[in-house]
DNA sequence: GTGAAAGCGCTAACAT
DNA sequence: ATGTTAGCGCTTTCAC
């Protein structure tokens, strides 16, 4: 059926492993004169390697596997999307699998994709503490991206979320605010702790006392921001900006402060944390810190390639910042607010579906 | 390294032949107690096959392939796990490739995929028209999920959005709506025109007028929506209600009849289309029809492993129904509105992670 | 019902 | 610089 090395060689004259030396991208030495011919008649052929032989003999098989707890959730797909774009440019496809946040299947996942033909697995948004044994005893490369829980390990991508809470909290400060009020997430992420250690340390750069009575708990979700805001509005002396350490709860805040009869940003301005999606169609378009989900995927696929090859052994944790969006909520100077540029894959998909003729 | 099939095989005293029939899950005759013996000591050993030696030997490898536009538009993650849920029922796994609206990025991954080991392949949101000629020879099975413009071909699954459209308005009328405004998507969308139909036809259906007037175009984004809703609401007999063609143009309604100073639901209802993740985040609540996305990403991945098993051929043009989801924009009663039940894997998910221990 | 053996397409020693 | 050859781990005839 398809064309394999033995019609190649069969069709030039040379034999497999000439053929195979050329076609396998090798730097073995093979004089110019026949590396060209074999490339233009597999060219000519059509040759694709089959894989499956080539990992069977090589144990390489330009694969990794991506296990993550759900394609589902909003950080995922633009960390696979980086993972897979840094992939692609060297030659690179991979193999999904999900874990729904469950030991068991992610144990199972680790084992299935050792199985298979992968040279590396990238653990996206791990929650879990427990090493895997199979995975240490594979002696795969392997690197963690956005890792929620432990402290700082090996191969592994985190957000720079204290680099991230002081933009938002320094621009707050810029627009003259003083009482800044804090909208923490579940205390046992490493999230929330270097969001809260970063709006604090900010309040200390520019000398603002730190008030414990400004800072209210949440667990990421909408209703607990709304919440949280109503203990923060209902202060003898309540604060003038809320900082929310994610969009969700920045946009319960908002609800809250706009069913106690106040405007945002006018009466309290308001900076959420993450960049979701939606944050810029609801209204007011909110101001938030962008988490560097893509770069983070590309970053850290980077170091697994570089392990792959050989280049180096496993890596410090690295941390990636992301930067302040500006928009509606904080109330912020019209000239430096963001332009919504659109995304240009979005833009050329636009155009081209618009275009497309009638069929 | 890892144990192999040899390894069973001295380890039971059995051949590696025997041992591969119990292991494959063949249905050859094999002695109940050898059977039982050999799948203990698999098990106790750890045993997972090799699938590039099982793949280069069978042409078979429980792999197929994915080809995205881009794994973060909207409806792609939900349907990737309709596809993948299923196709890990059946032990398969998947392979994911971006083609970012690209033709010749798209041939090169149907090439990139048919080389590699996959069993068969899954093109969601597909946006060609041009058949793909290395498809077509490599004869492998594959199915199209929501297929974005053509006509109507085999071995497709796209959503019934004459039906959704039609629930959409039935629901309206049945509050009592006589002029329904409807705001359209591009043209030459598939989803455009069914949802066009679907929306005069039900009128139809209860006997009322189709008024052209009542139709505004949109081109999919918020934007659009808003305008169309200006133009709507400067008609000397403005609707009562307002069908938008998807989530974004209704957001860009509800903005825009907030703007001319009326309420939603109160003064206009509005209801959505697609059941994006901000319906249930905005204020009011978006009222919508869902896309079956994660059914649609399983029905496809069912008929393609029938396809690979050998069950069946080609299947014509499959349609899967989504819902209606009452929320807060169309002014229903509360006891038909939905109850936002948590998703089950997110709810796991909270408890798992805020019930972790400090480490 | 079980075992022996061939070979899938490729790479990498080893030979020349 | 090129050719010869031995497997990688598995499935599958073909014997028994």
């Amino acid at each position: 059926m398809s064309v394999k090395l033995e019609d190649i060689a069969k069709a030039t004259g040379f034999s497999i492993a000439t053929v195979s030396r050329v076609l396998a991208g090798t730097d073995y030495p093979v004089s110019p004169s026949v590396r060209e011919k074999v490339l233009s008649v597999a060219q000519a052929m059509g040759y694709k390697p089959n894989i499956a032989a080539r990992s069977l003999r090589s144990n390489r098989t330009n694969t990794v596997g991506i296990i993550v707890d759900d394609i589902m959730s909003p950080f995922v797909p633009p960390i696979v999307r980086g993972i897979q774009d840094c992939l692609r440019e060297n030659g690179f496809l991979s193999l999904i699998v999900n874990s729904d946040w469950d030991p068991d299947q992610e144990q199972d996942a680790i084992r299935t994709l050792i199985s298979r033909p992968v040279d590396g697995i990238i653990f996206v948004e791990y929650s879990h503490r427990v090493r895997s044994e199979i995975l240490e005893k594979s002696h795969k490369p392997h690197m963690f991206v956005h890792r929620i829980f432990g402290s700082p390990i090996k191969n592994s991508v985190v957000p720079d979320d204290h680099y991230g809470a002081t933009l938002a909290v320094r621009h707050l400060i810029s627009l003259g605010h003083q009482r800044i009020g804090y909208i923490n997430g579940p205390e046992n992420w490493h999230n929330s702790r270097a969001r809260y250690l970063g709006y604090q340390d900010e309040l200390e750069r520019h000398n603002i006392p730190f008030d414990p009575e400004l800072v209210q708990p949440g667990d990421w979700e909408m209703e607990s921001g709304y919440r949280a805001a109503q203990n923060l509005l209902a202060l003898r002396d309540r604060p003038t900006a809320i900082f929310a350490a994610n969009d969700l709860m920045a946009l319960g805040a908002i609800y809250a402060i706009q069913d106690a009869h106040l405007r945002v940003p006018e009466d309290i301005a308001v900076v959420g944390y993450d960049n979701r999606d939606f944050a810029k169609i609801v209204r007011p378009r909110l101001t938030t810190v962008a988490m560097p989900v893509y770069e983070m995927g590309r970053v850290a696929t980077e170091s697994l390639l570089a392990q792959i090859a050989g280049e180096h052994g496993e890596t410090e944790e690295i941390k990636v910042r992301g930067e302040l969006v500006i928009r509606d909520t904080c109330g912020a100077d019209e000239a430096l607010k963001a332009r919504e540029e659109i995304n240009p894959r979005t833009a050329f998909r636009r155009v081209l579906l618009n275009k497309q003729p009638e069929g």
